[in-house]
Parts: C-alpha cells; sequence; structure tokens
DNA sequence: GATGAATGAGCCTTCATTCAT
DNA sequence: GATGAATGAAGGCTCATTCAT
C-alpha cells in the first residue's frame, strides 16, 4: 500500500480504502492506521479528526474521479468516441472504487445528517457532479453539431444522461453483470437515449 | 403516535421514523423507544437486536411501498394513466420516506457492508426492485399492445425506465425543484424515453 | 465502602476518596468505578461527566464540613468551650479528609484554571468559607459580650482566627505532630490571639 | 522572552510561566516549548521528563523567592523595618508569581499525590519554609531585644508569623483588596500579633 | 546539540444489551 | 409482559516521550 508517497496522501489512501469498505462508523482509525503501517497518533498529526479525514478523502477521490474522466474525454475528438470513453471510464473508475464513485450519484453521505460537516461534504459532491455534467453537456453540443440529435433542452439531458449511465454501470457492476451482458446494454442504452424506445 | 397499533407494529413504526432522520449509527436505541413511549427494554422483547430492528424495519417500508405502487398503478387502465400512477406515487411515498425508497435505488445499506445481516438486507432490496421493475414491464408491454413503441428488449427498458423515473423524482427532492420544474421534467423524462432526444 | 446508600451518594463516596488520594487529573473514572463496586458506566447514569462529578464531590465535601463544624459549636454555650469546640472538630476533620478541608483555605481547585467549572466550584469554597468565618465571629462576638477582650475589628479578626486555627490544624498534620504539641500549640495560639505575643 | 540566558534557564522561565497559568496537568510541553522558541525535543536534552521539569522549576522559584526575602529583610536593621521589609517583599513575589509562593504555605503540590516525585518536591518546600520561618525567628529575636515583647515560645510564634502574614498576603490578592484595606489589615494583623485582640 | 515527526499508552465517554424486579 | 438500572466493550483523541536526521 505504501509506495512513495507522503505520509498525508498514504493516510488518505488507506483511509480511502477502509472507509469504502466499511463506512464512515464502522471504519476505525486504528485500522486505517494498520492499513497504512503507521501509529494510530500519526493520522492526527495530519488530519483533525475522522470525521475531517472522512471529507479529505471524499474530496480527494471526486478530485481523482473528475480527473480521469476529463483526460479521457478529451483525448476523442467525435460525439461517438467522446462519449464511449466516457461510458467505459466511468464503469472503470467504478469497479475500483464504486462506494466513492456512486456517491456523486448518490448525493448523500453517511455521517451526521443534517450536521455542518455534512453541508460540507454534500457540497463537494454536488459540484462535482455539476462539474461532470457540464462534461456530458459538452459531448452532447458536439453530438448536437454532427446533427445526431436536435438541440433543445440539452441541460436537462445532459442531466438525465449523466443518471442513466452512471446508474446502468453501477447496475452492472451490483448484479455483476457478464461483459456481452454490458456491453449490450452499453448499446442499447445509447440507442434509447437517442432514439428513444419507439425505435 | 401510537393509536391502536399492537407494539410490534408501534416500535416498528417509531424505529423507521428514527432510523430515516438519523440513519443506523446515529439512531439510539433509547430515542426510538422514547418515540413509541415504551421502555428501552421492552424494545429486545420483540427484536432480538438493533441490526435485526433495522433489517425489519426495511423489510417493513418496502413492503407498504410495494403495496402503494400496486393499488395505484392497478387502479388505472391505460399505458399513459398507469405510467403516471407510477410516477405520481412514486415522487409521493419518496417525499414522506425519501431514505427507504432511496434505498431500493441505491441498493446499499448504511451498516456492516458485507456482514450476513448486509447480504440479507441487499437481498430484501434487490427482490423489491424487481418486483418494481415487474410492474414496470407489466406498464410497458401494456404501452407496446396500445402500439406506442414496439416490443423488444422490454426487460431492459423497464429495468432503465425505473432507474431513470426513480431518480428524477429523488433528484427533484433533493435539489428542491418547484413544482413547475417538476412537471416539465416529469413530461421531457417520458418523452425522451419513448421518442429519444433525437426528436 | 458500601453499606446501605443510594448509588449517587456510594459513587459520591468513592469520589471523593479517590479524589483526595489523586487528585482531579490522576483520578480516574475506573478507578472510582472500582472503589464503589460498580461498572464504569454506573458513574455516567449519575453524573454527566468527570468534572461534573468532581464539582458535585467538593460540595457534597463543604455541606458536610459546615454540618459538622456547625453542631460542634452550637452544642456547646460559652467562648471557651465554642472556640475549642471548633478547633477540635476543625482538627478531626482535616485529619479525616485533609485534601477537602484544606481546600476552604486554599481557595483554589485543581482543575481548568480559570474555566467556567472552576469559577462555579471556587463560588462554593468561598461560599464555605464565608459560612464558616461567620460561625467564628458568633464564637468572638460572644467572647466579647464575656469580656474577655475588647468589640472591635471582630469581622476582620475572625478572618484572621479562620485562618490561623486552620492553618495550625493542617500544619500539625502535614508535620505529623504529637499530640502533646499539638495541644501546646493550640493553648499558644489561643493565648496569642487573645493576648498578642507580648504578654 | 530569551535574552541572554542558556537554554536551560530559559527553558525554566518558560515552564514556571506556564505550569503557573496552566498546573501541571494542564501545562504541555509543547506549549512549553512555543513559549521558548524552541522545539520540543530540545526540552528533553534538558530535563529527564515533565516532572523532573516541574520539580526543577519549584527548586528554581523557591531560590528566587527566598534570596529575595533574604536581601529585603538584611537591608533593614530595626524591628519594625524589618518586618515591613519582610512584608512587602512577600506581597510583591505573591502578585508576581502567586502560584508559587503560594506554594510555600499549602505544602501541597499538584501532580501525583504521595508518589516519590512529590515527596521530593514536599520535602523542597518544607526546607524553604523552614528557612524562610527562621528569617522571621531572626526578626523576631531582635524585637524581643528591643524590648517589644517577652522572649518565650519564639521559635512557634515565628511558625504562626509566617503563616498569618503569607496568607494575609494570599488573601489580599485572591480577593482583591484595595491599597487601603490591604494597609489596614496590614497594621491591625501586626498590632494583634504583638497585642492580642484584646486590647 | 537541536529538532519535530512518529508513536501508543491511557482516558473519557457512549450505547447496545442484559436481567432482576 | 414491561421496565430501566447496570454494565463494559469499544473507539476517538491527547500528549509525553523517543529517535532518526
Amino acid at each position: 500500500m505504501a509506495r512513495e508517497k507522503n505520509k498525508h496522501d498514504l493516510i488518505l489512501s488507506s483511509a480511502s480504502k477502509v472507509f469504502a469498505q466499511k463506512g464512515f462508523h464502522d471504519a476505525n482509525i486504528i485500522e486505517i492506521a494498520k492499513d497504512a503501517s503507521i501509529g494510530k497518533g500519526t493520522i492526527y498529526e495530519y488530519f483533525d479528526s475522522k470525521m475531517t479525514l472522512y471529507i479529505e478523502v471524499i474530496k480527494f477521490n471526486m478530485e481523482k474521479y473528475l480527473m480521469r474522466i476529463r483526460n479521457q474525454v478529451m483525448s476523442k475528438t467525435t460525439f461517438d468516441e467522446k462519449l464511449e470513453a466516457y461510458i467505459n471510464c466511468h464503469t472503470e473508475i467504478i469497479s475500483e472504487h464504486y462506494q466513492y464513485a456512486g456517491l456523486v450519484m448518490n448525493g448523500s453521505v453517511e455521517p451526521m445528517f443534517n450536521s455542518k460537516n455534512t453541508q460540507e461534504t454534500l457540497l463537494i459532491l454536488l459540484e462535482t457532479r455539476d462539474k461532470v455534467v457540464q462534461i456530458i453537456l459538452d459531448i452532447l453540443v458536439i453530438g448536437s453539431i454532427e446533427g445526431k440529435f436536435k438541440n433543445s433542452h440539452l441541460e436537462y439531458y445532459a442531466d438525465l444522461f449523466f443518471e442513466m449511465l452512471n446508474r446502468s454501470a453501477l447496475r452492472a457492476l451490483m448484479l455483476h453483470h457478464t461483459q456481452d451482458k454490458q456491453t449490450l446494454e452499453k448499446t442499447l442504452l445509447i440507442q434509447m437515449l437517442i432514439n428513444g424506445i419507439g425505435h
């Protein structure tokens, strides 16, 4: 788990792993410390509290998630390529860290409902969500320019696409779909999004 | 809170309320007992543990949720009516108990990831989900019979409809959409599902 | 340690003992619980926190201390008898619980200097001190009536008597004076207070 | 804070300040280090432990306290002058470092009652006390030579004078007496000590 | 010698669960 | 059956102390 990072990121990485496996409450500081092969106290040298650490973990993962999506999508040029890049990238991320990627969609965080800390975390999630939706909107605009579909309510559709693509990926993971089934679903999904189920 | 229920259901009802407000970990047995105006110990006469109670609460709510959806949808006959009935009913339920209704979609439960208890709970959620998807499939079949769209991959589309309709409702709630915006989105959503964004 | 008290007073009694031996910081809840032969958690059924318990212990002891002094002094009638009763009673109390009796004089409490809690505790100590000084003043007034000395600045002398009598008792204890030496000192002290060292 | 001291005394000085403000337990090594503008580890180059440092601080202050008293008293010649010098000097010291000066009288140290360390500290306090009492005894002997009062039990009275003069000063500080009230009390106290309250 | 990052023992407090009444 | 007093395991966090640099 270690490699050559600084302690701060090492802790973040272990915390990310443990929080993902156990959730905020069932994760405990000792386990995170053990995973990072450091002492309990060291965590408190870098983070004020368990809650703070949790928030930082979320920020950390959202950052990584956004970066990866952006890089993949930007490396393509056409609507079809970009959309596929997005879907593939997202599916990958979800299968690696599905807890955190899922957070963007669920828009909910486990600990301390309605507390200030939760509000801060929610804000991060919503901001990340907005940024991803913007990426999809950019893709849709390209599709529109390519004449794939007409250009109305694209903001709304970007939102919906986001939900559906994510849901589809997450569900595939949870229901342990085969590779074939996933590919079929992906095709059907895109076809339906563009043409509706009427065609 | 009580009226004339038996203690078992009274506890279930209070627990449902408190778990929804606080989540599994932040909810206390004592608070549930107070809400039900009974003694702490009494809860253990009816439920083995906090975890068991939580699972029962989920079962209880899934049952209620399914029942309500079924009743509403069955009371209508055409595709349009049934779909609208489904959407309205679901939106209502979500705004009343969005924590629990949300569970069906998130397919995740807070406490003790990967434990036996969680597996049991997940099973309940997946079963409920399957039953709701079946209801939607029934609606789609009627739409297909009505000639609204062709009859292929309907099982898959039912699944997708479910995700999208739920997501849409949940998001409307979370983002505090106005009534007007909700109505517009609902219309756009159905239009897109049937016709795609190309039209 | 137990006898037949209610739990509240049992805890207070054990806490009094342990706090006296170790001071606030070095005393720990577990030891107090063990001394009272109860579980750690039980203490928190009766007291909100370690700090609260500490304050209650002080109140408890001040109460007992005042009561005892009052009873002893009231049971006598002449100046000489009352003064001796006061001295004897105080000496006894100090040798039994010298930490707490000492507090009245030191006017200082160990934990959290300048915090709200400390302020509250200080107030209790000062109030107790005022009440004891009043008892001594009453004794002095009787002495004055008896013609033992003239009646001026008695309030001030009551204050000084208090300090000196207490100090004398406390020092005797700390320096492990013999009974004889204590008796001699007591006599000398009273003599000096009344006649000064000039006679 | 530093000026030109060696590190050892610099630490002692900062520790003295912080211990006085917070008490032994609530004072942190890190705070002492910050006050001295040095690293935490450096303290352990000069002192074995927090406890050792605390003891050294007490020794340090007792030394300073004795020195000052001695210098002031020696600079005078008559009983009246010496006594006043003592009182004034002590009052000054107490208002500057009342925590430490108070220790001599209280004869108690906060941390670890009954431990070996505390015993060592107590010894220092008692030795200091003895030395101060000796100073007062010297003053009384001069008074006796001057014919102010007869020469019996002076050792005992020296002890009592010490207690009373100190108490008076400490109480004046704690109860925030005005300058006038302090002067009055000082006069009354000396008068009573010499003549008793009967005159 | 000076430093401060790292450590882990220790402590307060919570809360699910038990059980005598 | 109903209760709530009693319990103690568990966990977050602090801080004196160490030691590699």
